[in-house]
DNA sequence: AATGAATGAGTGTTCATTCAT
DNA sequence: GATGAATGAACACTCATTCAT
């Protein structure tokens, strides 16, 4: 918990740049620049750099399957747990738009590499359709597809705020994003069977 | 064949390069090799490796602004205009993959580069989902929040396809992800007045 | 004895090679092989391999500048100060005669880029001529028509020693290069006025 | 003498880039541009870059030797000759200050490689000064000295000329430069015997 | 004869990583 | 434990030269 401190500065450097130019763009150089710390330093920390932004995603990346998790535990019915991760989604957003960025950017890369067996948002979110499915409370519908459409509405408006084109905080578009990822999973679940 | 043939080797073996490491993942000497030409002969056609990056993707990119401009034109009512272009972000996807995931991974770093006076996928969607308010086909909404809906329902599904979480081509998903885009788009505009 | 020895060997490879082969024609491997130490180390001194020439040769020219400043500040007359000045190119020509070669031959591409403001040997010699027109020491003749000629005098005699036309030490030689030098003053102001 | 337009075109070109920049610092494919011809075209004519160089060098060079040989050979006596001589440099100069500029420049590389068995301007004016010498037209002096007195009155001069010190043509200096050599020559004979 | 596309070795430079202090 | 100098492999890019057309 001493070092910890310059640990959580070089994570927050790298995350921060990360977001903006891509792991690839970014040189370790100008992390430790960034964190005010040492070049050697920063290998006590993480073995190279690959380890570092691999560390930062899986990090959060699994944390955010956590917690989807742990709302399918607090929420019982489709729509609130729906609601619950729509505005879960939007808060960290708000929170660390970084952090947000550096995820979507850096799965192109790095999501290959999680393992089968871990818990992903991808898997709670798909879960949780095939849990609706199951209690009827949705007409039938590929658990998967349901699940892209709902990330997608969620995922695609945060790109949207990232590049400027929709302004202002995402948390107050929570509930019309909800309304519109379960109409989509509801539409998707009505064709020709 | 003189020329273009290298040139048509150049982009194919970056398109496909770059789709699955990231532009910056790619040597320029792994592009030569796989398209078959001496490092030399790239520079003869792009300017730098940067100059390729952005050729490709502008091109892609805006091509595909085009063609849904194009769509349009062509159709009249909002539900046939989203139809058409699921079915042509389908077609594209089914016939290119690389070129799609390139374009997704890519937007990151060059999306910021597109002049603002350009006819971007974006704008098309916008503009359409604004005709269909004007029109009174679509209770009132957020033109730029309904096109993020409808990109995120069909970009998200292809990122699934991407990662193998869904199988098969992405045509036959074409009819259900334009009913959850629609549906997504109407449930938007429901919020409380 | 830490990095200035990394340094002070970096800038006599550089002199050296340099002088027997131009800037040009010398490449960054070379220096740093002559030098004994990695091509990386060399860009922890200089930022490129312009920013190395440059710095050599604007040390080297300015210093020459400052010294036949101070020769000036110490001599009163037109004549010590040429004999001193005289000697002065002669032993740094006999003490380095790398750098010499060195000076003569970047000067063709580095020159331009020393600043309005500094005071070269060029600047030193024609006011030490305007001194003397001034003082009534030498009829009335054009400065740096007069300074060209004083270094002309001296820089190709080194040149010839250079190309071996001329052997030995250049210092024998100052006596009578000051009094040429003078000589080719005195004679340039006797034109018909 | 068809072709010869394209080699003509070609060595001024040539002479021009290489006198502004360098041998080095200029590509095989801006003298083609800067000739009009293609780069191929080029090697028609040179085996190579380093062919094109030594070609324009040694030619202009030797030229120089074999003029200032004529001018020996016109006049009798040592101040007419060396009046002659510097008017002659002048001439070139005033006629062709890309070509002086290059051979000022082009000498650090090439000199060494002229026969010793040419006659170079170097070998035409110590000679006329042995000659003076063994006339008694000037008191002993060393003859390679003196021409490197003479020498560098006259191009010293031009290089402030080329640096824009000096301002106008050279031509009028002729005067008053052949002045400064004799002079100059004769005070180097003057030395304590 | 002339072209210009193609080559491939070489250049300057960057950067992840190591290690003596 | 932290520093930052040093390394060396890799990179994007250039360019003299060749050669099919």
């Amino acid at each position: 918990m001493r070092s910890s401190g310059a640990r959580a500065k070089v994570e927050r450097a790298a995350i921060e740049l990360f977001a903006a130019n891509g792991v690839d763009g970014v040189s370790i150089g100008e992390v430790a620049a960034h964190a005010g710390v040492s070049q050697g330093a920063l290998y006590r920390h993480y073995r190279s750099k690959e380890d570092l932004a691999w560390n930062l995603f899986s990090t959060a990346y699994l944390r955010m399957g956590a917690e989807l998790g742990e709302i399918r535990g607090r929420h019982g019915d489709f729509r609130s747990r729906v609601g619950a991760m729509v505005a879960h989604f939007c808060a960290l957003y708000d929170r660390d738009p970084a952090l947000f960025r550096f995820m979507l950017i850096a799965q192109h890369n790095l999501l290959p590499r999680v393992g089968p067996d871990r818990r992903t948002p991808v898997d709670e979110v798909t879960e949780m359709v095939d849990d609706a499915v199951r209690a009827g409370e949705v007409a039938s519908v590929n658990p998967l597809a349901a699940a892209a459409a709902i990330l997608g509405v969620i995922l695609q408006t945060a790109v949207f705020h990232i590049y400027g084109r929709l302004p202002g905080a995402l948390a107050p578009r929570a509930a019309s994003l909800t309304r519109a990822a379960i109409a989509a999973v509801e539409a998707l679940g009505q064709g020709e069977p």
